[in-house]
DNA sequence: CAAAGTAAACTATATGGTGTAGTTTATTGT
DNA sequence: ACAATAAACTACACCATATAGTTTACTTTG
């Protein structure tokens, strides 16, 4: 019922929002002019404006929703009584998923994309970003505090596991849109990166 | 002698192509006019037509000209009476020396701002790329057929190598232009990686 | 003098954004 | 149930600006 009831302007807002989505996905926000927008999203180029008062503002408007979707705080206990490999694997596996997500690769190709040569309004998106690689963390410190692990830069190791697992759940897909991973090649990778980090700190 | 011989017409079109290099890491491709490049090349855009046929021709002269200066192969031995550590840990420095140069970063700076949204092309470019990390993949190779190691997929342990040096030693300088790591930064780079490594494999 | 450079105007096209006049849709008072 | 009204949509012309590339008429230089 709630599906049937939308106004057609929130339709066409919807419609602009998708069309928009894709298009700077796909080529880019530069390349995207608005009126072929307008036409992907099979509304007039006046609407559009009506919706959204510049490019920049749609934009703008994505990054938010993007961030909404793809940011969902994972939440991994050390745990004192179990393997550690088993653990951190599952926690890895976790953070695998939320970084090889379509929402996450999705956002973050758009970002890149724009920001590219802003360096500085790239570092703040990265920062953000890079505050939400804090289940592992938490993890590390928990196990380190337990005595269980022993790692000098508990900041550094962390970096270092984000690294092995971003060199292939993330970069590939982001640079050659590589598929993402499937739920073998995310066991595989959480099971390796497990492995190498414990092989050294354990 | 050499450096006062040349003509003007080659002092013009090595200005031009400054001017492309400095204006296309800085700016990208995109947003640099060929108005803005001829005034800082501080030459008639004519002359830069004169050299250049096409926009697009510069660009793929530079792809060239890059190439060129960033692919230096390295040739690190493996040697069967050194300790591992240490040979692995000078091996992974020259990697990184060559990953960290400014004439890679530039190079892969401007191919991504060019291509980040041409998957086909940006793989091809990165396969390259690739293929130039082949010094750790012998090294690898090395010691495990003389039984120190023990690697199942040594492509893959190569790849995770790889991960670590260029998550701290190449995306940061791409993404949020990081400075080029200090000497120091290297070592501590080389020989953590290392470590790692050995810890898993050895 | 011939090759190369220069400034400046010019072409063709693309694009972000606006203005307008007319049409559709949803709401509301009777 | 229905006409009136406001809001939102459409088509389309229009403006200002930007940019790749060309042409021209003139100058510099080896």
């Amino acid at each position: 019922m709630n599906t049937v009831k939308k106004s057609v302007s929130q339709l066409k807002r919807e419609a602009i929002i998708e069309a928009a989505k894709k298009m700077f996905k796909e080529q880019g926000v530069a390349s995207t002019s608005m009126d072929k927008l307008a036409e992907v999203a099979q509304v007039s180029k006046r609407t559009v404006y009506n919706h959204f008062a510049t490019k920049e503002a749609l934009v703008m408007y994505l990054l938010g929703e993007f961030w909404l979707e793809a940011i969902s705080f994972n939440q991994g206990v050390y745990d004192p009584d179990q393997d550690l490999l088993i653990q951190l694997r599952e926690i890895i596996l976790t953070e695998i998923g939320v970084i090889n997500s379509v929402e996450h690769i999705d956002m973050a190709r758009l970002i890149i994309g724009h920001l590219f040569y802003s360096c500085e309004q790239m570092s703040q998106e990265i920062e953000k970003m890079k505050q939400h690689e804090t289940a592992t963390l938490r993890w590390i410190k928990a196990a380190q505090a337990d005595g269980r692990i022993t790692v000098k830069d508990v900041q550094h190791a962390n970096q270092q596991m984000m690294h092995l697992i971003k060199g292939q759940a993330f970069w590939p897909q982001i640079m050659a849109c590589d598929p993402l991973l499937t739920e073998d090649e995310k066991r595989h990778l959480a099971h390796e990166t497990a492995k190498m980090f414990l092989s050294r700190y354990q």
